[in-house]
DNA sequence: AATGAATGAGCTTTCATTCAT
DNA sequence: GATGAATGAAAGCTCATTCAT
């Protein structure tokens, strides 16, 4: 993905201290919580002086936004290959392999995306950032529902479902769980986490309402 | 607050001060996020001095930990009407109005609740008191997925949906959503809100796998 | 002047520490100019902390705007004197008298006023505290005008002259000469001073244009 | 810069650096005020590395007096034409003229001039530069009064008026106006500014005191 | 019990200046 | 000569907490 067009390349062939700086504020984000990360610790474990943060970032929501830039990962990979998978395998298999990779993106970023609603400074100036740059997180949603439309073109999936409501379903259900397992502190197993978002997707799939006898 | 016998007895028989100053500050957090309520505002806003404070709590963490035992107080009663439902109209109709309450009450502590990620002590000691007194998000999923599970045995759910499964996706669902509104700083009206919702019921209802022709 | 419906009593009857950071500010305002005047560093020269200076003004530029009214001292007085003045002794006497009084404030506080112009930001700030109060620089203008047009009343000015002109034009040779003394950083005697300003004042009461031989 | 004849040589022969830095910084001075002209500023506006500008200047406060150097040179050009018209039209149309001539010099001057009370160092450098070069702004009043006594041979002037009093007054005046302008960050059209100046050369001509009806 | 002035450490951000390339 | 990343001190301002009254 080097060499992209992506402006925004936090990725790779990053200047080395935007690499430390960010690398640092996840690290203390995570330890810490937002509201005791300060510039003066992010620039400390960062090893380089405070002046070269703001030299490189125009403010501290920008490095913010940075990090979760950088934690997206497979997960923006996968979505940007989620059009390849139409009528691929189950569209079951599909979904869950995606939720895994959101599930892993969401669990890291959850300590920052809650910290901006204490601040609403920060967050208004993080809704700026979004907007400027036409992304968000409505992005994944839209994404995933033009997956599940185009599945119901092939009749892989129920044709009065609504696409977007069963898309957010499904990011909420992980986002959910990320702020849950936050929330205990609890650190689970890989395979528990991985059965957890099955049954999710499980429900959504076959719906709460019972089939007739016959078919599944 | 002095020698009753109720440890958390903060909603009765409580000095006028320190409700004051707990309503002051649940006000506060709601309109301004945790980082912008100081002490001073608080008091302005109790219309007590700044002293009184801490005549009453030991420090500021200790007055946010009455608020948020307040806020979250109330995740058990919104559901305790379920179990009656069981069996009554339909099993969507049921989903839909508990999910109506259920938004209506997330959308208000979306900026209490998700502040806590900011302040990993705050949030420690919130995990601490209300897994003391047995409340807390899970409860919620509980009570939606034991009436799932009696509706199961009526037969109006599927048999082999996975109950917390469903539930959690439920709120999960509107949570997502209230985050959202708060995000995007959107008043949306009470009809869009409405619809959204039972867009996301209906999707869970009956499920994306397409159904077989013939009945439903 | 104590106990006047004067909101913003600066000068008498103050709260102690205000007084000591206003005094501290003039001082260092005077020896270093405002570019080298911190908060830090007038927390320090007053004996307080810097906290105390935030106590008692909302900003920097408050407490600026306080320096300010100290320094009216004798002017604000003869100002509100003036209009008892109407017809009294001689027009050059009273313009004279008010000159030297506008002098000695303008003197004080010319280093300030000036080094407003340095930061447009905090230029701005110092319009909206003048206008919320309802102050400024336009009103002596004003008084000296009115005193100028009773006295037009009087037959004691004559009859076509622009009061608000002539006002203006005393004040600016004031605070004009005022400007240029801290520019040539000349300490001038009383005496000269005094002279300087009977000079101006006698320049336009008399005119430049040469009058018909006869009265004068 | 290096090794001509002329040490002040800012405006002829100069480096094309030097040059762009120079009046990049004039152009920013006037519009964001001394406090918010940074060297990066400068370095962007005159469109060459910041590095660059410490080549050609020891350090910033030697760019800033290269600056007040150009920008005050002008004082003495202003009123070069004034001495052609002894004798010339009427003393008021004259005075009139050269003070809308002033006007639009100190208007533009105003926020370099007075940011320069905000540095005693600042200022103190000035001071001197501008004395070794025998210009600032008593020169504009030497030259006015020697204009109005000139006048006053010819019989045109009132033989017992103070000229420099008078002359400084009317500078003054325009000066006065001009701070206030831009204190009030009012854009007034040439019209308005044209009758505040010739209300307060009008004031000035014809006195304050009443001339005895009759003549004139 | 209640007040509110005072504290001082800490916050984000700015900026003149240096120096390896 | 020219660059621009890096520095680190210092700016204005905030705030939880204390304490004399």
């Amino acid at each position: 993905m080097a060499g992209t067009e992506d402006k925004y390349n936090y990725g790779t062939g990053m200047n080395p201290t935007c690499q430390k700086l960010i690398l640092a504020t996840e690290r203390l984000l995570r330890r810490d919580g937002l509201s005791h990360v300060t510039t003066r610790k992010i620039a400390q474990e960062a090893g380089v002086s405070e002046g070269a943060l703001y030299h490189h970032f125009r403010d501290k929501a920008e490095l913010l936004h940075a990090v979760v830039l950088i934690s997206m990962g497979d997960f923006r990979e996968i979505l940007d290959g989620l059009p390849l998978l139409v009528g691929q395998r189950t569209v079951g298999e599909n979904l869950e392999h995606m939720l895994q990779a959101a599930f892993e993106f969401q669990f890291k970023i959850v300590p920052i995306a809650c910290s901006l609603y204490a601040d609403h400074l920060l967050l208004a100036r993080t809704r700026e950032i979004l907007s400027e740059r036409g992304i968000g997180p409505q992005c994944s949603i839209t994404v995933i529902a033009a997956y599940l439309q185009a599945e119901q073109r092939l009749g892989r999936v129920a044709a009065d479902l609504k696409p977007e409501a069963a898309s957010q379903l499904l990011l909420a259900g992980s986002f959910h769980k990320a702020m849950f397992d936050h929330f205990l502190a609890r650190d689970l197993s890989e395979d528990v986490t991985r059965r957890h978002l099955r049954e999710m997707v499980n429900a959504l799939l076959a719906g709460i309402e019972p089939r007739p006898a016959g078919k599944n």
